[in-house]
DNA sequence: GCAAGGTC
């Protein structure tokens, strides 16, 4: 039997349906789908693993050993004293509660004096994906041929070797080759299992060296944030080789807002009409610097009532046609479709698995001369929206296509491999789908030839300016019409002809700082700096969210952000920069290609590190000071109007839910509720009452303004009558059902006004104006109300247990698995969910 | 309780 790992399973699925004869049968070994198939008479199995199916970790194992346990050396090779305590975080035993010792240290707990010592601490590799290494091993056991058909790139060979180090495991005779291709076609499969080659080693070992370096770094200083000034479990401070010199851009680029001093300028703005033609002009002086000069000229064109067209100026200019997609300039160019590069990178991926597009990870831009432009343009004419041009593109014989700055033999740049149909694919698909084909056809299209017109106008000698774009020879906008503005068209005028002039504005602007940067816009900074890789980049941005070093979009530092950015930058200098990327890049360069080894880099950035530490160290009191203001400065409301102690956002420790607590706590017990979502503070104080304001930004809702004091005027809400309680009717009583808000958590329900007997009570919607109607529900007979959102006005029933709520959720799965093709599998899970939710009830 | 890199 032949066995063909690949690194994901719908690559194996994939290349079961080229390689076989007839149709693969889809299998399961333990859990993990296989594939079965024939070839030349034998037997083969595809199996798809999850990415890296090892994890690189300090050797846990070791450590807790009591016989001849790792007690772990530091740079000039002294044993780890026995006072200093074990620095992994998991105890040897398994207990609910952490064990603490006599002095109340907490066992197990990240400790300081041991970081120089984890900077040297062995790695060791732990399985991760279980299940997939027992499946693997068990089809490895019965193989007469082992091929490693991961991705074809550095990590896809890492991924690789550590299949490869398993099935070693259980079986060391069948001989092991690589199949390497950049497509999954029928034409690159079929040369890639023809033609199989060695695993490259070197490549591997230079992967497992990033790992490595990553592990190390990024463990010892991000234990090192967390618990220099240490602010409880959950709060973590980290630090990575990619993460942190990306906050470093952010930080920089709020430094340069911070110290840019804005200029006044005034522009002058004037209207003119032709005939029924309107338009408007800006003086010749696009920029005033002084208000005198600006006055002066508004003087001049005073009562003027006529200007001359005194000269029109015809400028040809060619806009050279786009270069091939890669990830990054997808991205970009999606994101301005209105898609994330998070989901842009989603859809590419099944895009790709479906055969519709090339690779979607790739940094080339220049297609490679085994591309078949040709070919590839005919598939794409049987998409009727592209046939036309297609057609004329084909005409021309011999297909030329740009070329990107960027040029790597890896995979080809984003292409379509396959003709679309627009009703087959999804909206989102068949945007992106569009997007990619267009572009590509773009690139093998001739440059636009664009019209632009200056026009000037003289009022009372002061000349106006205004310019029109015109399309005259439209090459490669054709087919591309994106990221485009829209042709300005003037009125037809001639020089010396006279048009009205309809008055000027003077209007007074500041010059702006540069702007913060929109997700998109660092993703791009990112590339170009080498940080992380297309398909890491948008998650290490989260990761900056989640840890509160970044907030909102165009992207703003926190204070603890710039604290740690600025502490870092002194101490660890390397950390915040992208040059130990681009050192790594060049040593995994040296390793892949033999002239270095895996242990020497690694051990030279374990002594980097280790002088790091000497730096680090010495400093922590400077370091504890400067995060304990930075995260008081980011939870800080107001003051508190009982000590005047600052008011500042916590967390519960109990309920991990937030409240406004005051820091004088335990002296002083001022606390204020909160509400559900996200919270932030605002300078400006209530209007009403003078307390502290938050920004509170419900989930899929516009952030709302709310004063802090639940007594405040603002935060009061008149009852209101919503009906009669169907509870009480049953028993020929006639009670009201009322709407209030509790005056302490500032939480709105309904309740019976009888509810000292009566315990029926209905939650509502937290905030919106609250509207009683006539109506009654007719599932369950709870009085209609209706709640004004920020997307208008929401009729619902408040009744949690609604019957009709359960059918609606049904409803709505139904649609929902519809979209997605109603698999089998999928909508027994629904049911499943469904049923789970009716016995929680 | 760590990173960054794959993929889900």
């Amino acid at each position: 039997m032949k066995l063909v790992v690949t690194e994901k399973n719908i690559a194996a699925q994939k290349i079961a349906d080229l390689l076989g004869v007839g149709k693969p049968k889809a299998d399961k070994v333990y859990n993990t789908p296989v594939y079965r198939f024939e070839r030349a008479g034998e037997e083969w199995v595809t199996i798809g693993l999850r990415g890296h199916i090892l994890e690189p970790d300090f050797m846990p194992s070791i450590v807790y050993s009591k016989k001849d346990g790792w007690q772990g050396v530091n740079a000039e090779g002294e044993v780890r004293p026995a006072n200093i305590p074990d620095f992994l975080p998991k105890p040897p035993f398994k207990t609910k509660r952490k064990p603490f010792t006599a002095d109340g240290v907490q066992m197990g707990a990240w400790k300081m004096d041991a970081l120089p010592y984890l900077a040297y601490a062995p790695i060791e590799k732990l399985p991760k994906e279980k299940d997939i290494i027992r499946s693997l091993k068990n089809l490895a056991k019965k193989a007469d041929d082992i091929i490693i058909a991961t991705d074809f790139d550095r990590e896809g060979e890492l991924i690789g070797s550590d299949a490869l180090s398993c099935i070693k495991e259980v079986n060391t005779t069948a001989p092991v080759s690589r199949a390497r291709y950049s497509a999954i076609t029928k034409e690159e499969i079929t040369h890639a299992f023809t033609n199989l080659v060695a695993l490259d080693e070197n490549l591997a070992q230079a992967g497992e060296s990033r790992q490595d370096i990553d592990l190390i770094w990024g463990a010892v200083l991000t234990r090192y944030l967390t618990i220099v000034k240490f602010a409880g479990y959950g709060n973590v401070r980290s630090s990575g080789r990619v993460q942190t010199p990306t906050l470093a851009l952010i930080v920089a680029r709020e430094r340069e807002r911070m110290a840019f001093v804005p200029e006044d300028y005034w522009v002058i703005k004037a209207g003119f009409a032709h005939n029924a033609d309107e338009f408007e002009a800006t003086h010749a002086t696009a920029r005033f610097k002084s208000e005198a000069e600006a006055n002066a000229v508004m003087a001049h064109v005073e009562g003027a009532t006529k200007g001359t067209v005194t000269s029109i100026e015809k400028r040809k200019r060619t806009v050279a046609a786009p270069v091939p997609f890669n990830t990054t300039s997808l991205m970009a160019a999606a994101a301005a479709e209105g898609l994330s590069p998070a989901r842009t990178m989603r859809i590419a991926e099944s895009l790709y698995m479906d055969g519709y597009i090339s690779y979607p990870r790739v940094d080339n831009t220049v297609y490679p001369e085994s591309l078949d432009l040709a070919g590839t343009v005919k598939r794409l004419s049987d998409v009727p929206a592209y046939r036309p041009y297609c057609q004329e593109l084909l005409k021309k014989g011999t297909l030329t296509a740009t070329r990107g700055k960027k040029e790597t033999t890896d995979h080809p740049p984003i292409h379509p491999t396959a003709a679309a149909d627009p009703d087959k694919l999804g909206g989102p698909e068949w945007k992106l789908y569009n997007l990619i084909a267009r572009r590509f056809l773009a690139t093998l299209s001739d440059a636009a030839v664009v019209e632009g017109t200056k026009v000037t106008v003289d009022v009372n000698g002061e000349p106006f300016v205004t310019r029109g774009d015109v399309l005259v020879k439209p090459g490669f906008r054709a087919i591309y019409p994106y990221g485009l503005k829209k042709d300005e068209q003037l009125p037809a005028l001639d020089e010396g002809m006279t048009v009205d002039f309809k008055g000027a504005t003077c209007t007074k602007k500041q010059t702006e700082p540069p702007a913060r940067y929109s997700q998109g816009k660092l993703i791009q900074e990112m590339e170009r700096l080498g940080l992380g890789t297309k398909a890491t980049r948008h998650a290490i941005i989260e990761r900056l969210y989640t840890v509160k070093y970044i907030q909102n979009d165009p992207i703003e530092p926190s204070q603890l952000g710039i604290a740690v950015c600025d502490a870092l930058g002194r101490f660890a200098p390397q950390i915040t920069t992208p040059d130990m990327t681009a050192t790594l890049e060049e040593d995994m360069d040296g390793i892949a290609n033999g002239t270095k080894t895996r242990r020497e880099v690694v051990d030279l950035s374990r002594d980097i590190l280790n002088d790091v530490l000497r730096e680090l160290l010495p400093h922590s009191e400077e370091v504890k000071e400067a995060l304990s203001d930075a995260v008081a400065a980011d939870a800080y409301v107001g003051p508190c109007p009982k000590c005047g102690k600052d008011l500042q956002l916590r967390a519960s420790s109990k309920t991990r839910s937030m409240f406004i607590g005051c820091a004088g706590w335990p002296d002083c017990d001022v606390t204020y509720p909160l509400p559900k979502g996200k919270i932030e503070a605002v300078e400006e104080k209530c209007p009403t009452c003078g307390m502290p304001q938050i920004k509170v930004t419900a989930f899929r809702s516009k952030p709302r303004i709310m004063c802090i004091d639940p007594n405040c005027p603002t935060n009061q809400e008149p009852d209101v009558v919503v009906g009669t309680c169907p509870t009480c009717a049953a028993k020929g009583l006639n009670k009201k059902l009322i709407a209030s808000k509790n005056p302490r958590t500032l939480k709105r329900f309904i309740r019976c006004e009888n509810y000292d007997e009566c315990n029926t009570s209905y939650p509502l919607p937290q905030y919106g104006e609250l509207i009683a109607t006539e109506e009654v529900c007719e599932h369950c007979g709870a009085p209609m109300v209706v709640v004004k959102t920020a997307r208008g006005p929401w009729k619902l029933c408040p009744n949690f247990n609604c019957p009709g709520k359960e059918k609606e959720a049904e409803e709505k799965e139904a649609k929902a698995a519809a979209k997605k093709g109603g698999s089998k599998a999928k909508s027994a899970t629904a049911k499943k969910a469904s049923s789970k939710k009716a016995t929680a009830k």
